[in-house]
DNA sequence: CGACTACGATAGTTTTACTTTCGTTAACAA
DNA sequence: TTGTTAACGAAAGTAAAACTATCGTAGTCG
């Protein structure tokens, strides 16, 4: 699975990009200074010029691959929750009961994600980062955002994977994507806690306390 | 209880103005203003400028009540956790079976807010603007804050409460405040779909339906 | 009468978030 | 070979945001 994992590909929707950073070397150095950077200063403080200095660029260039720093930012979130989603098909993969799939999935959402430099972003760091600021990016206001849709697309699909698991183990349940976005987002709530403010929960202290808390969220499904 | 409603009053933390805006005409001016404002343009669109004009009055005169637009942010959605907090508590009052509490905590989390025209701010307006902008305020990273207990005292004690009952039902709950996390913004975000995103969701059609699927989750403790 | 407070008016600063234009280089195509 | 195009960099410019500072005035309190 730690094989397979390193070759999987990330297909991201257009409307997260103005042009794709995923296929020039320019985009890829954009992309893993951008996690840096966020990682150190959140997504307020960050701004285009300050990365292009980073990666000894210019503004310009960076407008060119990303319209501003919120597509950016939906960018890099997409690509964490299409990044979970493979990681939650594999774990789920050639499992027939639905209680250890759930488990399974569980496990996914609450772990902490360990550097792996084969990627082209240091994914311990993106993950601090969607955890810090995924909160910011649900937002009506927002202009810039003309497709909905494709903006959530990554995050949707998780959700969707995750409701399945929920109906297998309940056939009749009637809120499975409510299920799904409660799973996921307090999973992501007490990461944060973990990562940032240790002291603000009760089950923050380790993954393995994550871990038995949102199970037992599930125990009356 | 309507009446009694009506006469609380919030006292919050100096963490959260420069200047109390609850004691004079221009700091409900402002307080009041915010809420339209914020509900119309969100917190990014929102400038003190645009407010100052709304109010017909000056930047100058409203950074004399809050250093920035993020603490005046924090300041209304405090002020709204403590009104949940109130009504929680009244809701509560005197019903000794927790199963009962928690029913009527759950009906407090998931109930729209109607107008009164009495109270200085808009509620229903505020109940919008808190479950779109929550969110953005959970940030490790905004310089602005020096303290975060002060800032979150509201927030917190709300948890509290929620904990308290979690506790009644489970004595032997370890995670009662993690569980109250939980059910507050699971509460808030099906809140969110219902105001502006219905279809990214499957509860979150009426305030029913989110009730029913809050306390599903319940049902294990 | 004097002192103090609250507010308004005016102006100025720095930074952000872009936009526009133009020049260079490299690749590839005819 | 020449011509065309794409990708990036350099430089400059703009509008607005997010403050900060100074000063004047009106009312209030003792």
């Amino acid at each position: 699975m730690q094989r397979l994992l390193e070759y999987y590909s990330v297909q991201l929707d257009k409307a997260l990009y103005a042009k794709d950073p995923a296929v020039s070397d320019i985009g890829k150095e954009i992309l893993h200074h951008s996690v840096i950077l966020l990682a150190e200063e959140g997504l307020e403080a960050f701004t285009f010029k300050k990365l292009a200095q980073a990666m000894a660029s210019t503004e310009t260039t960076i407008y060119r691959y990303f319209h501003n720093k919120h597509q950016l930012m939906m960018y890099l979130c997409s690509w964490y929750w299409s990044q979970q989603e493979w990681k939650l098909v594999f774990a789920t993969a050639n499992i027939s009961e639905p209680k250890v799939q759930m488990e399974r999935a569980i496990e996914v959402l609450t772990s902490k994600t360990s550097a792996s430099k084969t990627q082209l972003m240091n994914e311990e760091l993106l993950q601090k980062v969607v955890c810090a600021e995924f909160g910011k990016v649900f937002d009506i206001h927002t202009k810039h955002i003309e497709d909905f849709e494709g903006y959530f697309a990554a995050y949707h699909n998780l959700c969707e994977r995750i409701a399945a698991i929920v109906q297998k183990l309940d056939k009749n349940n009637k809120h499975s994507m409510a299920w799904a976005q409660t799973l996921i987002e307090s999973s992501q709530r007490q990461l944060f806690f973990h990562f940032y403010r240790k002291k603000m929960s009760d089950c923050a202290k380790d993954e393995n306390t994550m871990k038995q808390f949102i199970l037992s969220l599930t125990s009356s499904i």
